[in-house]
RNA sequence: GGCGAGGUAGCGAAGCGGUCAAACGCAGCAGACUGUAAAUCUGUCGCCCCAGUGGCUUCGAAGGUUCGAGUCCUUCCCUCGCCA
């Protein structure tokens, strides 16, 4: 079996890892874990790194752990965060951990005799430490030298905020998960985000010093995004693995949308592809860019991880009577299906009847356009399209005869906001 | 608590009594070009309408001076630096 150490480097994925790892996967049997953060009900695609890689560790032979921070989420971890966490309530924690583990579920394997994967929640232990005891067994195994100087400590020592008391402890938490997996599962990697390197040494020490045996770590580089902007972040918000806060379709679409510069890093990052396979998309890119067939595929894949085949069907389907073919020749029926994501409106029908309503107010009153200034301008521009035609006419009225099956209208402002009118 | 600087549209930043709904940059939105890309270019970017040399509400808050205030005065609130 192909060492993982080489496969994960040569996916780009090893920002930093601990001496002699490469040799510990070759010898034996790993297990590792990564924690998830329960700050909402859903992950987003920022994890999405970290999913993949504890399935492809197990596709590897290894063992994955995946840890919905229950405990951990109870305190907050500063690393990467500029000011001081608000507090989530312990019922809010709980319902968030429910919603991760089913996310995260999805993406391991409990049955594999040789290698199961586990899904634990850190509650289960950090949950029942009483105060004396955990500094006592714990905390006194780090200095405040050493707490001082993690990054994540540091930078926050130098802003005006300060770093709390609270915060300050969260490595020792994280710490103390390392050596909890350690000892109840054999658990010897922990991996994560870059920013995360700080906080799973500190677990490595403590293994070392209380079970005198060495413990590795791994951190995956930060997702970029060539434009810029943060990984995830779209026009539109964060993209979420949640079906019901980010649709399939535009989950889809934002793997679509992947910059050329960045595709191929995606592709190592996020699909099970071989290398191979990666190749001959790279020589497509190279060779004919305009047919984004890199871009599909990335899509497709990932869709498919995240959602399920027959939703990649699905989202390509929407996509195609979105951006090719005439709406207007589709069955109300056949629209609301491909549509089934998008924002609607109900307006009742009299209100189209006779002259109908004006273009202008509809794009307002359904939000396309934040007032009807900015409706009105937006039509000017040519930014409104109905039912994948361009009304460009101030004066324009809708009435039902436009309505297709007399039941919606499909209104667009530029090239990808679509909203949906339903006449009722 | 003392001294100094400052609070202008999503952000940054001009403005120093009329020509200010407020320069400029960024972000946003739309258009052109394209590959549902990038880059570039164009327009737009407080609200309302009967769309005009139109109306209304904005420049930390409240008062005041003035024919007229983002611009001057008073008080208050907040932020940032230095001192204690």
């Amino acid at each position: 079996m192909a060492n993982l150490f080489d496969e994960l480097q040569w996916r780009g994925l090893i920002f930093d890892a601990t001496e002699g790892l490469s040799d510990l996967f070759a010898r034996e049997r790993v297990t590792a874990y990564i924690g998830f953060d329960p700050t909402a009900s859903s992950l987003h695609i920022g994890s999405l790194l970290h999913m993949v890689t504890l399935a492809r560790m197990q596709r590897f032979g290894h063992s994955p752990i995946a840890i919905a921070g229950g405990g951990t989420g109870m305190i907050g971890d500063p690393s990467g965060k500029a000011k001081e966490r608000t507090l989530l309530t312990p019922d809010e924690i709980n319902a968030n951990v429910e919603g991760i583990k089913a996310q995260l579920a999805r993406f391991l394997d409990f049955d594999r005799a040789a290698n199961p994967a586990r899904l634990v929640n850190n509650a289960d232990w950090l949950a029942s430490f009483d105060l004396l005891g955990f500094l006592r067994d714990t905390g006194k195994y780090f200095t405040v030298n050493y707490m001082l100087q993690k990054e994540s400590v540091n930078r926050r020592l130098e802003s005006e905020d300060g770093i709390s008391y609270t915060e300050f402890s969260y490595l020792l938490l994280q710490a103390r998960d390392f050596l909890e997996l350690f000892d109840r599962y054999g658990c010897t990697l922990q991996m994560g985000g870059s920013d995360q390197w700080g906080n799973i040494t500190a677990g490595i020490e403590l293994i070392r010093k209380l079970r005198a045996k060495k413990a590795h770590g791994l951190v995956t580089p930060l997702v970029t995004m060539a434009s810029g902007v943060k990984f995830g972040k779209t026009e539109a918000g964060t993209i979420w693995l949640d079906p019901e806060r980010t649709s399939p379709f535009r989950f889809y679409q934002f793997w679509f949308n992947t910059d050329d510069r960045d595709v191929v890093a995606y592709l190592k990052y996020f699909t099970f592809l071989e290398r191979a396979g990666i190749d001959a998309l790279v020589s497509t890119l190279a060779s004919a860019p305009d047919k984004r067939e890199a871009q599909r595929v990335l899509a497709r894949e990932v869709t498919a991880l995240v959602h399920g085949a027959d939703q990649v069907t699905r989202a390509e389907r929407a996509s195609s009577v979105l951006f090719s073919e005439d709406i207007a020749t589709l069955t109300a029926d056949d629209v609301l299906a491909v549509f089934e994501d998008v924002p609607s409106t109900e307006i009742p029908a009299d209100e189209f009847g006779g002259a109908g309503l004006a273009m202008v107010d509809l794009v307002a009153r359904v939000q396309l356009a934040a007032s009807k200034s900015e409706a009105r301008r937006l039509v000017q521009s040519g930014g409104v399209y109905m039912n994948n035609r361009r009304i460009a006419d101030l004066q324009a009225r809708i009435t039902i005869a436009d309505a297709i099956g007399g039941r919606l209208v499909v209104l667009r402002k530029g090239q990808k906001q679509t909203h949906i009118v339903r006449v009722a």
